[in-house]
RNA sequence: GGCGAAGUGGCCGAGUGGUUAGGCAGAGGUCUGCAAAACCUUGUACAGCGGUUCGAGUCCGCUCUUCGCCUCCA
């Protein structure tokens, strides 16, 4: 079986194999840090991350690189519009360093809450403007960008193939450009800044040849792209909304330094929208992250984002949330169970399932079509444990540790040292063992002298306190709830 | 206006020609002292109208509706 990948720039899904045998490199457009983080935040990264994961489980070597913007971008695209983190800082009354570092360290933490790993390499704009420069120089020695009054622009004339991505036409961006671009200094209406000359008070700026100014919008990912995955690289993500021109003016400015191909695949995941409709910062109706983190568990999110597919749009709301997290606690409770269970005799086939999740993830990452393989294992594995003769050791052995696999490693929905959802305050288990032991023994005492107001009580009072007794045949067991 | 996506049972959400998606919620049942959990049974959905086909959520056309991008945005 074969991954493969629904590339955007080509509009169909194509057989992945990565540029060179075994390892792959990977680029997602990071956050602006200017702001707390947001649901659809959350659904990109989560997105890539699972396709990382899942490139890893493959036995793939990946490198990841997703950049943080912490600068460079305006809030309005005439010339004298404020840099959104300049901005923050002001009404913040801070310094746009200090905003950078404040909102980086909160995306770090939703992400980190969600179980999205890392990526290998996360740069920053501002640490890169040499670089930036460099591509700039290596632009305009070519012909494909010029200097007018300290400013710097791309000429898309000289790149053929400008908006094959997202499918637009120069035509059709001059004629709309043309009417708000009259005057412009540039050349060509849809020539677009890689440098800009700083306006007065603009705070984050940095000398060049041509200006004291600051990077225009599409530069960074492009310069840091090159330098840390190369000139050309397996897979570019980020969100629809980037395809233009972002990412067309990406395209534009690598291949035309460079001669080669940019990207081998692209990757676009779809919106968030709530109610229906697109959850955006000028709607006021986005869904902060670190607020929901406050009544869901932060893996049922993730586990919300991956029961659709990256590609299609996810509405938002509180009891769609709400049913996830019921069907994320029906998993680990299969988990708890066949870790608690005994040994017997019955054996337990997993390899279909194993097959079909592992179809369905090499499908274009369809978690969706995975998670319902889960299910349907899940009920199955809970109809022979309810038989009450226990799996014989070899197929529990392999199921446990596919079961843990699949939730841990691949989708991230469950915590490696524990199943998740529950308190966090495990460090003094071995002592609560002990109590808890005694406390079912009492119970346990108390139910065959039919006492039953005497173990209600115990089982009420310990589910106050966070623990949920349950009788099963072998016996009661106990679990913390978060 | 241009480019693009989509309309699936109470809710969420897969599925692209022929057999059960899955989850949540609801109803009934098994088990249990009672709970909880689990399991069993229960829903025959695919915007509308035409067309292609032995056969269509699944292909084609039209209509209606919604959403995204075209300005920063995950």
């Amino acid at each position: 079986m074969t991954l493969s990948i629904y590339n955007s720039l080509h509009r169909t899904k194509e057989k992945f194999e990565p540029l060179h045998p075994g390892m792959v490199s990977i680029y997602v457009c990071g956050p602006t840090v200017y702001g707390h983080s947001h649901l659809g935040h959350a659904k990109s990264y989560v997105s890539f991350d699972t396709v990382v994961r899942w490139l890893r489980h493959s036995g793939y070597r990946v490198r990841y690189v997703q950049n943080i913007t912490d600068v460079g971008h305006l809030t309005d695209d005439a010339d004298e519009g404020e840099d959104k983190i300049s901005k923050q800082a002001r009404l913040e009354k801070t310094d746009p360093m200090e905003i950078a570092q404040l909102y980086t360290r909160s995306f770090y933490e939703d992400m980190d809450a969600m179980q999205v790993l890392r990526p290998n390499i996360a740069p920053t704009a501002t640490g890169h403007i040499p670089e930036q420069i460099a591509l700039v120089e290596r632009l305009i020695n070519s012909g494909h960008a010029y200097e007018v009054n300290g400013n710097v622009y791309f000429s898309v004339d000289s790149f053929p193939g400008y908006g094959k991505l997202s499918g637009r036409t120069d035509q059709e961006a001059v004629q709309s450009g043309i009417r708000v671009e009259a005057r412009s200094e540039k050349r060509h209406p849809s020539d677009f800044a890689l440098w800009k000359k700083a306006t007065e008070g603009h705070l984050m700026k940095w000398s060049s040849p041509w200006s004291t100014g600051y990077p225009g919008w599409h530069l960074e990912c492009s310069a840091m792209s090159m330098k840390y995955l190369g000139e050309s690289i397996d897979i570019h993500g980020g969100g629809m909304e980037n395809k233009f021109p972002h990412h067309d003016c990406e395209i534009a400015q690598s291949e035309a330094a460079t001669g080669k191909p940019y990207v081998r695949f692209w990757m676009h995941n779809n919106m968030v929208t709530v109610n229906g409709v697109k959850m955006g910062k000028s709607l006021k109706n986005s869904v902060n992250l670190k607020e929901l983190f406050k009544t869901i568990d932060p893996l049922a999110i993730r586990f919300f984002i991956l029961q659709s597919h990256y590609r299609s749009q996810l509405d938002y709301s509180e009891t769609a949330i709400r049913a996830s997290q019921a069907g994320l606690e029906k998993l680990r409770e299969t988990l708890r169970r066949l870790r608690e269970a005994k040994s017997g005799q019955r054996p337990f086939d997993m390899a279909p399932f194993e097959l079909r999740f592992t179809e369905a993830m090499d499908d274009d990452f369809n978690t969706p079509i995975a998670i319902s393989v889960l299910f349907e294992l899940s009920k199955a594995l809970n109809t022979t444990l309810d038989q009450g003769e226990g799996i014989d050791p070899d197929s529990r052995k392999q199921v446990e540790s596919f079961l843990e696999s699949c939730t841990i490693d691949v989708l991230g929905i469950v915590k490696p040292d524990g199943i998740g959802g529950e308190a966090v305050q495990m460090q003094s288990g071995k002592k609560l063992d002990g109590v808890m032991e005694l406390l079912l023994e009492l119970r346990a005492e108390a139910r065959k002298n039919k006492d039953f107001a005497q173990s209600d009580k115990i089982r009420d009072r310990l589910l106050e306190a966070g623990i949920e007794i349950k009788d099963t045949k072998e016996g009661a067991s106990w679990s913390q709830k978060s």
